[in-house]
RNA sequence: GCCCCCAUCGUCUAGCCUGGUCCAGGACGCCAGGUUCUCAACCUGGAAACCCGGGUUCAAAUCCCGGUGGGGGCGCCA
């Protein structure tokens, strides 16, 4: 049974090119019908931070990607990352390095600085640490230390990578690798693989900055004697300077598209379009599909650059295809809560669904369906009402539109236009003015249609309202 | 310096494995036109790419080699 897991660190939010990695271990476990763990990689105290933890699980959640069984914290492992890497030592297949970290750093210093042949600067190292230099002799005396295991010398380390094929490193040029540091804690490599193994994962599927630390821990699952789990290395993300993604780029977490108004389908729709296409010809492909499409060896290999126009454009696709009922819910977070109603949720959802870009949108542009007290524009009131006879014209209009029994978009049009005639204007005479106000803007959504949708009451109301300011003036 | 990875329109990509149907398809964005009461949306059309050089072949975006460019690594960081 395949078992794949997410394991970020928590020393800062969930950002997108994590949640993409998450995201397509996630496809692949659910396609596979297989679990997708969780494990948080808290060993580093000094960073890591309680509240990342939770704006991580809150970001998967929130994008609907479900993790199976427990989290596990890698802190937990600790017992046993010493105990393995001493067991290691027991076996002879690791061997103690009796410098201390900044001892090390002096060494390395002073002996290796000019040496750039991976090979030769591997056996070098060996030998420093075996056969210190006369200043260092006297570590010989000391049984603590660093645990290094022994890297082979010969031959290649090779893996196949599920989305590259075949990749090969010479063993020749990896040192020996440190597994176990001189206070005691386990490093990053040989954490990894331990905890993987403990939590039988089969498939290991993550960034390519991990592709250098493959072979490494390929040696590490060998001298530990576990199973050697597939690999699979995700491209990159990157920012439109092309450069790695990260804050300066603007919104780069998770949780920041959510508040923007993104929906998470349309963000989990576009992150796993970064890298992968399921259809040469169809773009807006929902999660379920996805999944049961997906296929980790059709995965690309080129960085992809995150392009926030297409996010949007997904975004409007998903917004359209969803009921004013949804809507209404999903928008409240983005309407001010004093002035939010189911009502004029519906009305906004109506009058905007098939034009906004984000939930947020919805109030942004359309404050009118929920409130009298929206703001009117100024520049758009002066444009349009710049003389007395806009008054007039509206006054005709109104007793007009009082008349009308079925306050429909039709009936509302041919009323409006007969006027417009009637007073030997052009319709857009009496259009703009009206828009602005019922709605204080001078963009929106085809008039007829909303003032249909607003209601004959609130329409009359909002027109009386604003010829009281012809009369002030 | 050495090792490893990558390379199709501005961007995301299809095609590449299994050469010909590709003077390279789709999408976002952009431009023009249509619709129109405005702005969007929508519809139609358009500009826009196989990194370079060799080789293999009747034929290469597709296979091979080299170069160039970009990225990652060479840590008692993760």
């Amino acid at each position: 049974m395949v078992r794949v897991r997410f394991a970020p660190s928590p020393t800062g939010k969930l950002h997108v090119g994590g949640a993409r990695t998450a995201l397509y271990n996630y496809m692949f476990a659910r396609h596979e019908g297989g679990k997708f763990l969780l494990r948080i990689e808290d060993t580093d105290r000094e960073r890591s931070r309680e509240e990342f933890v939770r704006d991580i699980l809150e970001g998967l959640r929130w994008l609907g990607i479900q993790w199976d069984e427990d989290v596990v914290y890698q802190s937990q492992n600790q017992e046993r990352h010493r105990h393995l890497a001493r067991k290691l030592l027991e076996e002879g297949k690791a061997y103690l390095d009796r410098y201390t970290a900044d001892e090390w750093q002096q060494v390395r210093e002073k002996y290796l600085a000019g040496i750039r042949d991976q090979a030769q600067k591997k056996q070098m190292e060996r030998q420093l640490i075996l056969d210190p230099p006369r200043e260092f002799r006297h570590i010989l005396e000391r049984d603590t230390g660093a645990i290094r295991i022994k890297v082979p010398d010969e031959g290649n380390i090779e893996f196949e990578d599920l989305i590259r094929g075949k990749i090969s490193y010479p063993a020749s040029h990896i040192s020996d690798i440190v597994i176990l540091r001189s206070d005691g804690s386990p490093t990053y490599n040989f954490a990894v693989v331990v905890d993987d193994a403990l939590m039988n994962i089969t498939h290991v599927i993550r960034g390519d900055d991990h592709i250098p630390n493959t072979p490494k821990q390929i040696v590490i699952y060998r001298a530990l004697g576990f199973p050697v789990p597939e690999f699979a290395h995700l491209p990159m993300i990157l920012g439109p300077d092309k450069k790695k993604l990260s804050k300066r780029h603007g919104a780069a977490s998770v949780l920041e598209y959510r508040d923007m108004g993104i929906l998470p389908e349309a963000l989990f729709n576009f992150l796993a379009l970064l890298g992968w296409a399921p259809y040469p010809d169809r773009e807006v492909v929902p999660p379920d599909e996805m999944i049961r499409l997906f296929d980790i060896r059709k995965v690309n290999r080129n960085p992809a650059v995150f392009d926030s126009d297409k996010l949007l454009w997904i975004n409007s696709q998903y917004i359209k295809a969803k009921s004013e009922e949804e809507l209404a819910e999903l928008m409240k977070p983005f309407v001010p809560q004093e002035v939010y109603s189911r009502e004029g949720a519906i009305l906004a959802a109506r009058l905007l669904k098939d034009r906004v870009k984000t939930l947020k949108d919805f109030w942004e542009y359309g404050d009118y369906a929920f409130t009298d007290e929206f703001v009117i524009e100024e520049n758009a009131y002066r444009k349009h009402f710049s003389g007395p006879e806009v008054f007039q014209r509206l006054r005709i209009l109104l007793e007009e539109f009082r008349k009308i029994e079925e306050w429909k978009e039709e009936t509302i049009e041919k009323v409006l236009r007969d006027t417009a005639e009637r007073l030997g204007v052009k319709a857009a005479r009496l259009i703009h003015p009206v828009r602005i106000a019922v709605s204080g803007k001078k963009v929106g959504p085809s008039l007829f249609f909303m003032l249909e949708v607003l209601g004959k009451d609130r329409v009359i109301r909002r027109i009386e309202r604003i010829m009281e300011r012809g009369t002030d003036d």
